[in-house]
DNA sequence: CCGACGCGTAACCAACAGGTTACGCTTCCG
DNA sequence: CGGAAGCGTAACCTGTTGGTTACGCGTCGG
């Protein structure tokens, strides 16, 4: 998937979209602006990759309309430990940028 | 949590915001036609009740953002039981509050 | 039966979103 | 050093979003 395995130029970003190189600059402002991405400037190229820690409080979120009230409170105590076990791996592991299959584009 | 642990009415829903009722209705039509909520007319009050499933591939598309390419196989496959099993249970419970659905207005 | 209530939609308007072209800044290569 | 490449922003324009008020329809109670 775009971004999440791999760094990305601009270009190369907008090369995957039919909009203009303006329009796709100003989406990447965006999501740079409300930390879903993060840029790096290596020469006259900026390098995009993605960070979806932001994006656990919208699961959270979408999560709590989908759980009933007052059931499933074990099935979310278990949850939450593959969540914790997901996050502890994570916060050792290397952020290798290491290039793998493609994702389809939307 | 609003509409997903109780049905509430129109007007019950718009006195929980400061817009105008005709902006709450709007919302609640856009919401209603994307199967969001569903609606049940009584005498001259519509009720509504939220309908969490559609949200179950927004969950999973944004997990999909989430997930590192590779590892976490096993944590994935432990929360897909957890999601089974979660799904298996709604589909035994009764629907409690049961109103008849209604086909949309519009 | 009539007035009140609940509520949805039409029409209107302002703000925003999202595209474009033009331009400028920085980096890099010949 | 100058031209090309990469890329971001300004300015502009159009369509959409999202609020408002006014109004109308169906239901209900006195």
């Amino acid at each position: 998937m775009m971004l999440r395995d791999e760094q990305l130029s601009a270009g190369q970003i907008a090369e995957r979209f039919v909009i203009s190189r303006p329009a796709v600059s100003r989406h990447l402002r965006v999501l740079r602006d409300s930390g879903l991405v993060r840029d790096e400037l290596v020469g006259r190229r900026r390098f995009y990759v993605l960070r979806a820690e932001p994006l656990t409080d919208l699961t959270d979120w979408i999560a709590g309309l989908t759980r009933p009230a007052g059931w499933e409170h074990r099935l979310d105590a278990l949850e939450t430990e593959v969540y914790r076990a997901r996050r502890d791996h994570r916060d050792r592991a290397p952020a290798a940028p290491s290039p793998r299959r493609r994702e389809d584009t939307a």
